[in-house]
Order: structure tokens, then sequence, then C-alpha cells
DNA sequence: GCTTGTCTGGATAGCGCTATCCTAAGCAAA
DNA sequence: TTTGCTTAGGATAGCGCTATCCAGACAAGC
């Protein structure tokens, strides 16, 4: 029966259309009633509202995204997922975004800023509203990708001068400067940082780290354990044996991350030696269980919700047009001095 | 100069038009060519997707999804992102579907089954290709979403003999039993259970504590101590102070995630009770760091990278409208017998 | 009074792609 | 040769929404 016209599969999607007939509108005026756009007459938004909610509408973001050219998806492009630190970042990021009606989507660029392009390019053709990078280490091609594209963008963790860059973060290198001079001060002498992954935080920290002991004459390169693996708690615990394998003496510990010096904390307890007294252990980030390390961790407390938080904020002004009122916000750090140092 | 003809902003994107041009074929064939959908000459394939390459064509993603009623995007819902059971799963998930050119979208429930038909309902307008879910407790609205709009999904972590329904986890009742079980063989008698967030799969695992613990005849309901407070370590190091405090005769303890069991490790260790000797301790999931704890520490491994590798891969025959070899996957799990039992 | 400007609602025309229907060609069977 | 059946390529028509241009209604300005 019926209308054998050539057909289209009927999808059975409550339209915007059916809402404007509903409201007795014409489809542009319930779109535009809807997003709260333009002069619409209060009475037509309160009828075009009231249809769509007794339709059950739900707008189509294909559509939406088709014909106005911006979708309402945010990627957000960050190194790991293996590190507490970005899943904290991210959750803040996703819990902020998600009320205004943005989609969070995740990139995971494993440190490589040829991946980071690959994704950016790949991300970039789905038109998002707005984009989050980690930090400022990428290519150039990258760079020029998501100026030309015009996507409003916010860089986490770091900071930077440049004014025309919007970015959340703290400064890594005076964290950095800041725990080891808390160890300074703390009497002790032979210092070592010991690091894994060595990405460009890690490095700024260790700048930081490498300040400090030379403003106080205790520098010395050899003190440094880098490794370029992974970053673990079982790590941890080998390059604490093999330090102070090679540099008995010693005195304290810097690790890049809190995984690590909690490894290294326990490999001191396996190893029966005194934390601080003879050797003092001091991390950074303060990740979840660090308060409970026997003994507790001294450690950076890192704004990493606050992080995700502000920065979604930030984005989240930019995607409406308008100028954030700064466009580098600096939520510092803060030290946590516990009984390991 | 030109055209003032009514003009929409030209947005620069290379389109497919552009690319079957230069391929000097239809836009429809140009289409299929590079989805290697139907019956293109071999030839001509080759001809659109150099013209495509040479171009530098990027399929637009909202046009699709409009277009062809479906867009490539997969909602994962998970409890939690504080929990890194469900940070490895996701992150397998993603790394599987990436290469495929599915993007993952996140989705956080809290363990809360309204706000998990919320974000289905939000995530359905969305069209999307596939759909992961954790569990199968929800709420009856949510499950007919979910059959209504026709769109393959795979549950995760549990089992279910339900034939119509797709699921990749395993038995969290027999690892409840099987942990419990290595207790008892240990020769504990007094084995309390300490749990928290108390979710289904806990629940779960709980089930088979008792279970095992009938069938030696050393069930005893007050050895269950069960907290509705989100998992911690320092949760854990609490419950397990309150558990000697109260229940003083305990002589193993199974909590219910790694996070609390290596709590409790921590606390035994500041209270210089001897693990293994007089408290046995063991966890669930094997999570990072397990393996580090002085004594280390008795866990179950749970297979979650293999949960989000199998069920993407299922969720990928499914999306591509094949049936997989079988709806139910059980990939087991792993009793790692360490020094803390 | 007439021009200008401001404001509200609507008509129109796509956004870039694919589902659907068609046609013509090729080929085997009758 | 005719019929039927399978292809391979293309024409057409939207998917559901919004940008853009317009028109009519007023108010203000000269």
């Amino acid at each position: 029966m019926a209308t054998t016209e050539r057909r289209r599969r009927p999808s059975g999607r409550i339209t915007l259309s059916e809402v404007a007939k509903a409201a007795e509108v014409s489809p542009i005026t319930a779109s535009r009633a809807l997003r709260g756009e333009r002069g619409v007459a209060a009475t037509l938004v309160e009828r075009v509202k009231q249809a769509a909610k007794e339709l059950g509408y739900v707008p189509d973001p294909a559509a939406r995204a088709l014909a106005s050219q911006r979708s309402s998806q945010v990627p957000v492009l960050v190194p790991l997922l293996s590190n507490a630190l970005f899943v904290d970042v991210l959750e803040a990021v996703h819990s902020t975004l998600q009320p205004h009606g943005f989609q969070t989507m995740i990139g995971v660029t494993h440190y490589d800023p040829e991946q980071e392009e690959q994704l950016l390019r790949s991300y970039l053709a789905h038109r998002p509203a707005g984009l989050l990078l980690t930090g400022f280490d990428r290519t150039d091609a990258a760079r020029q990708l998501v100026a030309k594209s015009g996507v409003p963008c916010v860089h986490l963790m770091e900071l930077t001068q440049a004014s025309d860059i919007f970015c959340v973060g703290f400064s890594q290198h005076e964290a950095g400067h800041g725990l080891t001079k808390h160890l300074v001060q703390r009497g002790r002498k032979r210092i070592a940082f010991v690091a894994a992954q060595l990405d460009p935080r890690t490095m700024q920290r260790a700048e930081g780290y490498r300040e400090c002991l030379r403003e106080h004459g205790l520098y010395d390169p050899r003190l440094e354990l880098l490794s370029p693996q992974p970053s673990s708690m079982r790590l941890g615990g080998e390059l604490f044996e093999e330090l102070l394998r090679t540099r008995p003496d010693v005195d304290a510990v810097f690790f890049c991350n809190d995984d690590l010096a909690q490894g290294g904390l326990l490999a001191a307890l396996r190893l029966h030696i005194d934390v601080p007294e003879k050797v003092a252990i001091a991390g950074f980030n303060d990740l979840s269980g660090s308060d409970q390390m026997v003994p507790p961790l001294t450690t950076v407390r890192t704004p990493r919700s606050a992080i995700g938080v502000s920065s979604a904020q930030m984005l989240l002004s930019l995607m409406r047009g308008k100028t954030p009122a700064r466009n580098s916000i600096d939520l510092g750090f803060e030290l946590m001095v516990r009984a390991s140092t």
C-alpha cells in the first residue's frame, strides 16, 4: 500500500521539523529557540521547548556538525593512560565538559610527536569544537594543523609566555627546584635524581633539580640516574638498588614520579635501609597511596584535577567565542612533607 | 569580482566530489571505491585511491554519519576511571578499535544505573557504530534503549548464559571462590572478607567466598566487613585496623580489590603485625605494585587488557555484520600466590 | 511623510556523503 | 536470436540540521 515513491529508510528519529510542526513554527525558528539563539520571542521559545520535550526530541549531532561545520567533540591528547596523572586530568575534563553537551574523546600519543600529529590529523577531520593538548613538545606540522583549523585549543600541564597560546598548568621547573631545596634544607649533601620515561616535563623538573643543587654547590652529574624505560613501581625499586650499588654515598633520592618513589621506598624496606635516616626519599605528583607508604612519602602534590577543570572551563569560553580573562593559568603545586625525608 | 550568488562559507575541505572529478568517475563510484564496497573495477579503485591520496582527501565523519545513519563512534561505559582496572580495559579497547577507524568515547556511570541510562540516551543519539557496557546491572529502560537502537553491543567483565547477549569476561564468583579456597588450603580458619564500593561484581566475589567457606564449614557472617565507600588504599588500612580491633581472631583477609589489600598490608607493616604468620592477606585484580609490596601480595590476576581486546574484536565483527564464533568469551583468571599468604 | 535602522520569523539552500533505484553491458542458457 | 541473470557504474534524492539572505513590522530620526 501507500507511497512506493523513492523512499529512504525511515530512521524513526524525531526530527526538528516535527517539533517545529507541533509548535506551529518554522524549523529554523525551532532550531533557534532550542539553541537559545538570537531574538526569538519568549513565548515561542517556551512553545518549542515544550513540544520538543513532549516528543522526546534529541538533536542529531551528525546533522548539526555537518550543517554548522562544527561538532560537539573535544579530543584530549594525553601521553599515556597508564599514569594516573593523566587519568585524573582526563576525568576532570570529561566531567566538566559533559554537562555542557561536549563529548570528550581520548587520544593517546605515547610521548611520540609523530603519533600526535597523526592523531591530530584524524581528529581534526571531525571538526572538533575544541582541543586539549598536553605540553608543547610537538612537530611544526602539528602546530600548523591546529592553527589552520581554527579550532580553539588549550595546552595542559606546562606554562608558556607566548601570548597567543592558552595554557593551564604549573611550573615543572620550579616544582623540581622546590622539592630539591627541601632536601637541601634537610641537610642532605648527596642528592640523587632518578627518572624514567624522560618526557619533556620530567626533564624540566630535572633542570630545576640541577639549578638548585648548583646554587648550593652540591651538583654532581653522576648522581643523575635516567632511564628511558616506562615508569613503574618495579622499575623504581630496580633503579634504587642500582643507585645504592653504584653511588653508595647517596643520602637522598628525588624520584621524578611517585610510582618510582613508592617502588624505591618498598625496596628500601626489603633491604632494611632506614628511610629517612640513611637515605631520604621523595617523589612527585602525590599519587594515590603515597601517603600510606611506610614511611609516608614526601612528594609534590600537583593540581591534576584542577588543571582538568580549569582547562575545560577556559576551553568552554573559547568555544563560545569569548576571550578568557587570562591565557595562562598557573595553578601552582604544593610540597607535601612527610616522614620519608 | 565573481559570484555574489547565495554562497555558503567555503569550508576549504577537499570533498569526495573533487576526488571523483580528479579520478574521472562519479562521486558514488569514488565513495564505493574508497570504502571497498561492491564490485568496482580494480583499475578504478586504484585510480580513485591515488586521486584521494594526491589531494589529501579525508572523509567527513559527520557527513558520513548523517548519510549512512551510523557514526564511527563507540561509547564505552565504565563505572569509574579511578580504578586502574577500567583504565586498562579502556586503553585496550581504544588501541584495538583505533586502527579500524573507530573512535572510543568514554562514559562514566559512577555505578549508578540512572546515570548510565542517561548517558546511553545521549550516546545513542550519536548513532554509534557499537557499544561496550560494563556488566549487566542496568535499568530496564536502558536495556530497551539499546535493544531498540539496534546498535551492536558487547558486555564487559561478567558472563551470562543468555544466548542473545554478547559478553567477554570471567566468572567473578569462581574467582572469589578460588582465592578463598587457596586461603583454606593454607590452613586458615577465620577468613575475613573486606570490601568497599559494593558493586555487583564485588558482591559476586563475596558470594564465591561465602560458598567456599560454607563448603568447609568455616563461614561466619561476622567476618564480613562491607563498606559502601569508594575503594582506596587509605580505606583498606582503616578497614584492616577495624577488623583487627573487632575480630581479633582473624587469621586471613580477602580484600575485594588490590588497593584495599595494599592499604591493609601497609597498615600491618605500621602496626608490626606479621604477614602472613599472624594474618594472611590477599587481594584481587593484581594491580600495579601488588608484586612490589612487602611481602608481595597474593592476588587474582584478572585479564583486563585481554577483555578490552577481545570485546573490541567481537564488537568489530558485529559491526561488520558478522556473527562472532561465540557470544560469550570466558577469559578466566589466574591465582597469583605470593608471600602474603 | 519618508528614510533609515532594528528586530523577528521564514524561505532557501546547502553541509558532504551514501542508500536506493536504474540502466546498460556482458554473458550463459534456452 | 531471445531471455534471463548478473554485474558495474551512475543519477537521484535525501540524511537532519543550520548559515545566509529576505521580508515585514515597527520605532526612531530627519
